[in-house]
DNA sequence: TTACGTGCAAATAATTTGCAGTCCC
DNA sequence: GGGACTGCAAATTATTTGCACGTAA
């Protein structure tokens, strides 16, 4: 926020492949949000450079990497702004930390249990059939199916 | 634990219906805790009583109710141990709390987006169909759906 | 008896919030 | 310029832990 005012908008010019900057402003714009410039930049990390699942701390970790200038309180904030905007998805597994994932496409996870690790199951290849009815006055919003994993013992 | 010494097993006679409180001993037993007198009566209110799903701090509450003495502490370290043995599942939602569930059913959750509450869906009323193939050196441990309610515009 | 369990209070960990300064439109 | 946004630090919330005492086997 102050040493790198130069870097407004590159983050140096090898990171601007395709150059999806506008892209991300446009898609911040249509959902109400102001293209600041950390949820610019951390839009690119989480669109663009195909972060798929990540925890606050490993979006400020990557953040930090990037040389992005955020503070630990707004990628709270961002990860929240974006989740309520639809560009994100919460997933919240066991223990206390919160997962985000990109939300374009319809897909399911697998999760492996004592790891912080999230795989995607990509949709064709789970299948939900008979969705129950839901209690009258509630329509399904969403389905979400979490696969636990566990190690085949050796 | 200072003023409820005379009501050991019983918490009144009214709540005996049935004397579970053998069969929670048994079940304690049979994975291995030993059954105090904390665990058989929070193992009470959560299978005999019908609560399916809990929180710790509902569960607590549920423990005042009932005039059981227990501290919270304890209600942390019941809810873990029967997870491990394999009486409760836990449940994780948005939002930083933690839910359990008597896992003695084969079955999936509804949740309302905001509102704490879970609500089960029978077995028989929802139907995966084509698991994905786990990753190599994994196997699924277990399937867990969850199916997100919205309140109809209303 | 003796190891295991419990309660208390203090410690963590993740996340939120209040407010002063900053930036986008 | 003005309201929306950010950063910092302090506050909250859920949960865990260390240790002295109590209790089941």
């Amino acid at each position: 926020m102050s040493d790198l005012t130069s870097q407004d908008q590159g983050y140096g010019t090898s990171a601007r492949q395709g150059c999806p900057f506008h892209d991300i402003r446009q898609k911040l714009r249509r959902v109400g949000l102001r293209p600041t410039r950390q949820r610019v930049s951390l839009g690119w990390v989480l669109f663009a450079k195909g972060q798929r699942h990540v925890s606050a701390e490993m979006l400020f970790e990557e953040a930090m990497k990037e040389r992005i200038p955020v503070s630990l309180a707004t990628i709270y904030n961002t990860l929240r702004q974006f989740t309520e905007a639809g560009l994100l998805r919460e997933l919240t597994l066991d223990g206390a930390k919160a997962y985000f994932d990109t939300a374009d496409h319809d897909h399911h996870h697998f999760v492996v249990d004592g790891e912080n690790r999230v795989i995607d199951i990509p949709a064709d290849e789970i299948d939900v059939a008979s969705l129950p009815v839901p209690p009258a006055g509630y329509e399904i919003a969403r389905v979400d199916v979490v696969v636990r994993l566990r190690k085949i013992d050796g």
